[in-house]
RNA sequence: GCCGGCAUAGCUCAGCUGGUAGAGCAACGCAUUCGUAAUGCGUAGGUCCGGCGUUCGACUCGCCGUGCCGGCACCA
């Protein structure tokens, strides 16, 4: 005689055991058949799951998360059981629920062409036009790995052997098709339909390189065609922020095969890259930082005792020279501490700012590359806190500060926190690492901060912090860090003579706030969609003139506003007005200053705001203030625009 | 690095099953002197990524290499 009782409080009693399908059928005829799965005291079942005693139950339906999931579950299912009927041999692993969709892992020496995509989608639409039950069957562990070996599914018996002991293991069957799975499923391939198969890829059995790679198909799903529809148009938007396109569209930089991941940074891109290399050189100063320059190329032997060559050897660019071998730095912290080992430092000295705008270079992967995003040169907003134990905590919180307010100014809001913490392999004393981890822990909560851990993530020599932001189609790129380094000072004989009058080696704190001003504006230009706030963009105002004969007046206009330090350029083409501004405007310029027989007259402009805004004529001292005014609000500006 | 795809004019892209390339924009020239997102006419522009092969003949087919793109792995 179970008794439900429905989120909304309401209770309903049964004479026997009703399934999740029953119950929503005795609630009403449309629940019934919007009803895709259940939630039973908090654990997901089927619709087909019986409930025997009283319980609490959620009718899952497709307008709930938990309905979108069940649906690209069953969609990955649909995926394999299409794939696997036309092409026999294919063995299945996993497939699982990604953000916006799904993918399904395949064992195949068959590599799946975009074509293969378009077949399997449209066996995967017949399947769902068959509306075939979906069942679930509980087996024994022995009977499951028999099933599987007799079907040839070797991955599928890998992953029930290794299931722990006790858990229930469940099948689910659709016409001929069935595979292991926890579930729960829709009731019906019915249910679907609102998918797309995106994209194929190589992928390593379980993530790991050392094993075999195995044949990927990701694909979106959703409760509807017009939510589907949607998110393709969402995508399609987001790509044409892609810094790529972008910083070709605008000359901001170029990178090409002489030179893989390495940036060519073109006039306009290096403009920006200066504002931002000033501004932070300005803030680092007024919060204590001392900026310094360390060489490119060192002798290997430094990078032997910093561990760096054994380590990370392989990722450095060596060369030989005077029967010497030199590697270009791929990190500015052992260059930096052989400052700090310049002259004997006390405690009094302590914390030791160290910073540098460190040119690296590291060989990374050549499939790692991307834009300006992962590059093999790239320069760090780079420093070195030499500090006590005892300051690690507030120059921590200091530099949480200092980070917000860099990202606040660019109009960054939505930052990503995640705290590393100790790995197996590790150096330093578990005391040690409590009392760092809990530092960086307590500086987060200090700013109240939503931040997730990553157990065992951290470096062999201390816990980290990372900032990171998603670029336009979602990738999470870190930026900012900040690290704790037990290690380093002492491996390279740095040291202070502490209050007692003992020789102590110093705590070092590796951090960086955009972390490479490559990645960082690769970012940016995302952000703002190539749309840079006028203290960033290349150029701040165009005169326009509208015939020859104003021209002497927009030079004048134009040396005038350059003289108070503006970055102004004037057209002078033989040009409609309608075509230069067009022109202008499809390159961003913030402000497009007309000049005609009014202008001149009256010695005024009429601007223009690249939205589009007509603001009307003034004269060269108010529009300076509104530049000015414009240029002192740094990138906040986008951060009010959303809001 | 691994799996797959792609590489044609400065840019964006056409070019069916092999018969030595085409558009729009940009550039350049001429005309036009114009008031808020494209004035008209004309000219020039290509080692079809590189190498090797198949073929009477290769942008097209095959192999190798390079780079880029999408994932995977990596990211001190």
């Amino acid at each position: 005689m179970p008794v439900i009782t429905l989120p909304d409080g309401s209770q309903r009693a049964f004479d026997e055991p009703v399934s999740v399908r029953d119950v929503a059928a005795a609630i009403g005829p449309g629940l019934a058949k919007a009803a895709l799965a259940g939630v039973v005291d908090g654990r997901q079942v089927d619709t087909s799951h019986v409930i025997e005693r009283d319980a609490a139950l959620a009718i899952v339906t497709d307008r709930d998360a938990a309905g979108l999931d069940v649906i690209r579950h069953s969609t990955a299912h649909l995926l394999a059981m299409a794939t696997q009927e036309l092409f026999p041999g294919v063995q299945v692993t996993i497939g699982p629920v990604i953000e916006d969709g799904f993918y399904y892992d395949f064992a195949t020496g068959h590599a799946f062409t975009p074509e293969d995509l378009g077949k399997i989608e449209q066996r995967m639409a017949e399947l769902v036009a068959d509306d075939l039950p979906i069942e679930r069957i509980v087996v024994g562990r022995s009977r499951a790995v028999e099933i599987f070996r007799n079907m040839g599914e070797h991955y599928k018996v890998q992953i029930i052997q290794e299931l722990p002991e006790g858990e229930e293991i469940s099948l689910y069957q659709q016409g001929a098709w069935m595979d292991l799975c926890r579930g729960p499923h829709v009731p019906s391939t019915g249910k679907l339909g609102a998918f797309k198969l995106t994209k194929v890829a190589g992928a390593y059995w379980r993530g790991d390189s050392k094993n075999e790679m195995l044949q990927r198909i990701y694909g979106t799903a959703w409760a509807s065609r017009k939510q589907l529809k949607q998110y393709l148009t969402r995508i399609e938007e987001a790509e044409k922020r892609d810094h790529r396109k972008i910083g070709k569209k605008l000359g901001l930089f170029h990178i090409q095969e002489e030179a893989p991941g390495m940036v060519f940074w073109h006039a306009a891109g290096w403009s920006i890259y200066q504002i931002i290399e000033q501004y932070m050189r300005d803030g680092q100063r007024k919060r204590g930082y001392q900026e310094i320059r360390t060489p490119q190329l060192v002798d290997l032997s430094l990078w032997q005792r910093s561990g760096h060559a054994d380590k990370f050897g392989d990722d450095m660019f060596m060369l030989k020279a005077e029967e010497r071998e030199f590697a270009v730095k791929p990190m500015n912290c052992p260059c930096h501490v052989q400052v700090f080992n310049q002259g004997l430092k006390s405690y009094r000295d302590l914390p030791l700012r160290l910073a540098e705008f460190g040119s690296c270079h590291r060989n990374e992967p050549s499939g790692s590359l991307h834009g300006i995003m992962r590059v093999r040169g790239f320069v760090q907003d780079d420093a070195h806190i030499f500090c006590t134990e005892a300051q690690i905590q507030p120059e921590v919180s200091d530099f949480i500060d200092f980070l917000h307010a860099v990202y606040a100014d660019f109009g960054f809001d939505d930052v990503i926190y995640r705290l590393s913490t100790r790995p197996e392999r590790r150096v330093g004393s578990d005391a040690d690492w409590d009392r760092a981890e809990q530092a960086l822990a307590d500086a987060l909560d200090a700013q109240n901060l939503p931040w997730e851990e990553l157990p065992g993530e951290g470096a062999f020599y201390g816990p980290k912090i990372e900032f990171s932001l998603k670029d336009c189609i979602g990738r999470v790129w870190q930026l900012g860090t900040i690290q704790v380094d037990f290690s380093t000072p002492g491996r390279l004989d740095a040291h202070y003579v502490a209050e007692d009058g003992s020789r102590r080696a110093p705590v070092m704190l590796h951090r960086a706030i955009l972390g490479s001003f490559e990645r960082f504006i690769g970012i940016l230009i995302e952000h703002y969609e190539g749309v840079f706030p006028s203290w960033l963009a290349p150029t701040q105002a165009v005169v326009l003139n509208i015939t020859d004969k104003h021209s002497p007046y927009a030079k004048y206009v134009e040396d005038s506003l350059k003289n108070k330090g503006f970055r102004v350029v004037s057209d002078l083409r033989n040009e409609k007005i309608g075509f230069k501004i067009r022109e202008h405007t499809i390159h961003k310029v913030p402000y497009l200053l007309v000049v005609g027989d009014n202008e001149v007259e009256s010695q005024t402009v009429a601007v223009r705001a690249r939205r589009g805004e007509d603001l009307g004529s003034m004269d060269l001292d108010a529009f300076a203030a509104l530049l000015a005014n414009d240029v002192a609000r740094h990138g906040r500006i986008v951060l009010e625009k959303q809001h």
